[in-house]
DNA sequence: CTAAACAGTGGAGTACGGTCCAAGGTCAAG
DNA sequence: CTTGACCTTGGACCGTACTCCACTGTTTAG
C-alpha cells in the first residue's frame, strides 16, 4: 500500500505520514522505485493513533507505547498489563469528565453562573 | 492578591499568568505602582482553566467560553443552555474514551496483541 | 508521447502553549 | 540606604505537531 492510499485510509495527510515516519510512529519499506509501501495493518494502527491522541497521549508517548508492545515478551500476561495500564489512564481520565460533568450539572440545576465562582470580571 | 501569590496558589508560574492575560483568560486590575492586581475568585478559575486544559479544550476555547458566560444574558436558562452545551462535548468524550477502553478491555481478556492487528514490524 | 496523478526530498513556516532572560522599577526589613 | 524579594516590560527561544513549498522522479491513461 503507498503512501496516498495509506492517507486516504487512515483520514490524514501524505505530509503527516511522512512526519509519522520520520518521529517513528510508522515503519514501512521501499518499493524498487523508492517509493513507500506500507502493510495494510498500518491503517488500524494510524487509527489507534489518532485515538489516542485526541486521549492527550504525546506521539512520543504513543510511540514509546508502540516500541513497548513490540519489545515486550509475547506472552498474554505482559501484553494484559500493558493494556490493563492504559485503562487505568482512561478511567482517569473518565474520573475527572464526570467531577467536571457533575460540576457543571449542579449549576445547570441551581442555574448558579460559573463567574459568581470563577473568573474576574 | 499579586500574580506571585496567585500563582502560588493556581500552581502555575508568574509567567504563564502573564501570558494568559495576554490572551485573555486572565483579567485584573492595576495598583498605583503598575503592578496587577487579582482578585481572589481568579484562583478557582485558573484551577479551572487547568482542568478543561487536561481534558483537551485549548485555550482559544477556553477563553470563548468565559467570553460566552460573561456575556451571556443574566438569566439562569441563557447559562443553562451553556452549561448543558459544555456537558455535550464531555459526554462525547467520555463516549470515545469508554469505546476505547472496550477495545483494550477485549485485547486483555483475550490477550490478542494490538500487534497483530496493528503496528507494522 | 505527453499529460496527469502520483511519489520523493529538503527545508521553511505555522500555531499553540509556554519558558527564560535582561534590564529595570518598587517596597519592606535591617 | 542598601539588600533582597517582588514586580514590570519586551523579546528571544523551545518543543510539539504538523503543513506547505519547490523541485524532481515515476507511473499510468489516453
Amino acid at each position: 500500500m503507498r503512501i496516498g492510499e495509506l492517507a486516504a485510509q487512515a483520514g490524514m495527510s501524505r505530509d503527516t505520514i511522512r512526519f509519522y515516519e520520520k518521529v517513528g510512529l510508522v515503519t514501512g519499506r521501499r518499493l524498487a522505485n523508492g517509493y513507500r509501501d506500507f502493510p495494510p495493518e498500518a491503517v488500524p494502527w494510524l487509527q489507534y493513533v489518532r485515538t489516542a491522541q485526541t486521549l492527550g497521549f504525546s506521539l512520543a508517548e504513543i510511540a514509546r507505547h508502540g516500541e513497548e508492545l513490540r519489545e515486550a515478551p509475547d506472552s498474554a500476561e505482559a501484553l494484559s498489563v500493558l493494556f490493563e495500564q492504559k485503562i487505568q489512564v482512561i478511567d482517569a481520565r473518565m474520573a475527572e469528565l464526570a467531577t467536571l460533568r457533575a460540576e457543571l450539572a449542579t449549576r445547570v440545576d441551581t442555574g448558579c453562573p460559573l463567574r459568581a465562582v470563577g473568573r474576574p470580571s
